[in-house]
Parts: C-alpha cells; structure tokens; sequence
DNA sequence: AACATAGTTGACCGGTCGGTCAATGTCAAG
DNA sequence: CTTGACATTGACCGACCGGTCAACTATGTT
C-alpha cells in the first residue's frame, strides 16, 4: 500500500531521475529511450505520456538538475561565511570532491553533464544549445559578484569583473574536460588554483 | 584514365575525410557508417575491407588529422620568427580566425574536433581517451618549450612551466567550448587574451 | 595465359532507433 | 454508479544501426 502509493506517482521523476544518470555517464546519442524505460522500470509507452519526445525529457532534465545544483551547491559554494576570494577556492574543492567521489564508485571522471551535452549537441539543437548558454551564463553570475566583493574590499586589483568571471567558467569547464580526458580527479586539484591567476591584471615586460 | 586512376585509389582517403567532416560538424553516435559511405560515394562493402570497424576509423582520423594539424598549423605557429609569448598570441590568433571562417561557412562555430569526441567518448572508448590525452599532451609540448624560452629570455618571471601548460590546454579547449555554445567566434577573441595571464605567478593580498 | 591480390558490390543479418496508438486500468469527484 | 481525467500497457511502425559475406571485377606479376 505504502510502496504503491510512492511507486505509482513518481513515475515521470524516476525517467528524468534515471535518464540524468545515463546521459551524464555515456552521452545523449548512446542512450535510448528504451534503456531508460528499461532501467526506469517504465513501459515505453509511459514515457511518451510523459513526455513528447526524447528530446523535451532532456529539457526538463537541465532545468530540473541545474535548479537543484543552484539552490544546493552553488547556495553554500558562494554562501558569504568566508572572504570572496575563497568561495573560488571552494568552488574548485567541491568539484574536485565530487569527481573523485564519481571515480571512486564507477571507475570513471564523468565530467560537466552540461559541458557534455555542450559539445555534443550545440550544433543539432538550437535550444538545448541556448538552454546550455542560459546554465553557463547563470554560473558566471555568482563569480562576477565573488570578484566584484573582492575588488570592494581590496583583495583584488580593478579589472572586467564580467569578462574574467567568462574566462573563470570557462577555464573551469576546459579542466573538467581535461580531467575526463585524463580519467583523474587530481587534474581538478593541481590545475585548479591557477583560476585564480584569471583575476590578476596582465603584467607584461 | 586519369580521374579513374586518382578515384580507384583515393577510397579510403574520401572515407577519411569524408567522416572527419561529419564527426566534426555532428557527433560520433549521430553519424551511421552508412551516412558516411553515402557521402563519400562509397559502398558499405567497401568501407568495411579498409576499415575492421567504425571505431578504428575513428582512430585512423585521430592519428591522420592529428598529424597533419601538427605538422603544419602547429608548425607555423609556434615557429621561432617571433618572440616566445607573441606566439601564444598567434594561436589565439589561428584559432579564432579557423572558428570565424568555419561559422560563416556553415553557421555553426563547431569547436575543437578532440575536445568534442573526449567529451562524448572518453567514458565509452578508453583507447580513444588515450589517444585523445596523448594529442592534448602533444599540445602542452610546444607551449611549454615556449614558456621556457620566455624565461630565459626574461620576458616571464619563474613558474612551473608543465603546470602552466598544462592549464592553457585546459583553458583553450574551455574557450573553445564555450564558443561553441554560445555560437559565436567571438568569445575565442574576447576572452582569448585572458590565457596569458596563466602565465603569471599568482600575487595575493 | 595464369594466378594471386586488392578492391568493389549488393544482398543480407539481428537488433535497436524514436515514436505511435488503441485498449485497458486506476481513482477520485459528482 | 457513472463519468472523466490520468496513467499504464504492449503491440506495432518504418527506418536505421554496425557489421558480414560470397560473388565479382580489376590490376599487376610471373
């Protein structure tokens, strides 16, 4: 009764639930509709009540997973306990942690489920690639304000607050690239901190 | 007699090729080796007696376009006509003149051919991966020896120049993506400039 | 002319792809 | 007890997947 009662209306939750480990581990082409029904524990023809195509379950899964990494992680990553400067630092920890925790249980560094799904689908579908731009664009916010508060209270020299915090979300997204490509968490841990050489004026001569 | 002399024997070239073009502008998964073969004019037959499967094709053009890129876009950018850190520049440079070109060809900004297949592939194909590090630490190589020489020659203070390296790859291949994302050559040329400053030891207050 | 080798062809394999659909089941409100 | 909305099921669709194979042709060597 109690199992039933929790099985029969979470169905649509576990697709999306099930899909999102899926595409994050292989890749969006790889895994099919009936592979996620099949580990959803879901006919294939609940899915398409639930969804129109393979396609919107994806959009629901980016704006469902990346809501939840906001309000969760990226909340007490840029919490304000601790000096700007340093929220970058444990910026960098908590991603570090979370892809040695990955390997540690499948073998394998996964990398960004959104830098992913960046580089394989951009160029086939215009608004996934715009749903994508929106979730980078949303992580770069934070950091610009990190760098601004630095810069307020002097930890930091003037600079385009907008531009480096652009640079700052894409050095990361490269390492974590990096990282999959080298199958080693400690790619995060010792090329990380050099984010930090982002929000320093160039000196050059 | 000519055209059937340069035809007979150029099949496993236009397969090559052929399917370079279409893993760069799609992805892996979404191009079938039956696509390719109907590009390239190439009967499926035929793929299959040049190539034992379309993973080692895969690799063929990993090694060929790796080659070739090397031997001779790296090779004139990196070439000693000019300081050491104007040549990092001059890659910056190539790059976002190859991701202007190739977007007002067929407007799409397409990023990085090994960056896209690491992000799809590295979890599903370890040999893949592998050739995929050796082609970023290929990478890393010249840039570090260019690191080197900017010391020496006092245009940069010390730094570990492995490490330095290392993230530059890192940054790049993030930059790239990024551009990709937002569909724009722009972003290379905006936020290019900011690699340098990886080059810099880090001053805290 | 005979032969081996490389290259080409098209039919064929089992399996999977994303997606559709009509029938059926479930359940709560009227 | 009926109604209607939501949910579930399994059969079905045409197309395509990566890959195999035996027969055939073209080429260069002896």
């Amino acid at each position: 009764m109690f199992s039933s009662m929790t099985q029969v209306h979470d169905t649509k939750q576990r697709l999306l639930d099930t899909a999102q480990k899926l595409f994050y581990a292989r890749s969006y082409e790889d895994v099919g509709v009936q592979e996620i029904c099949q580990e959803a524990g879901v006919k294939k023809g609940s899915f398409y009540h639930f969804f129109p195509s393979k396609r919107d379950l994806t959009l629901a899964i980016l704006d469902e997973s990346w809501k939840r990494y906001r309000e969760t992680m990226l909340a007490q990553v840029f919490a304000r306990d601790i000096p700007p400067l340093k929220r970058i630092e444990r910026l960098l920890d908590s991603q570090y942690r979370h892809h040695k925790a990955v390997k540690d249980e499948t073998g394998q560094v996964l990398g960004c489920p959104y830098g992913n799904l960046a580089g394989e689908m951009s160029t086939q579908d215009e608004v996934i690639r715009e749903r994508l731009k929106r979730i980078f664009r949303d992580l770069e916010a934070p950091i610009e304000q990190v760098l601004e508060e630095a810069m307020a209270a002097g930890e930091l020299a003037e600079l385009d607050s907008r531009a480096t915090a652009g640079a700052m979300v894409a050095y990361l997204e490269g390492l974590t690239l990096m990282a999959k490509t080298w199958n080693d968490p400690e790619v995060v841990r010792t090329l990380g901190p050099a984010m930090l050489k982002l929000a320093v004026p160039v000196t050059r001569g």
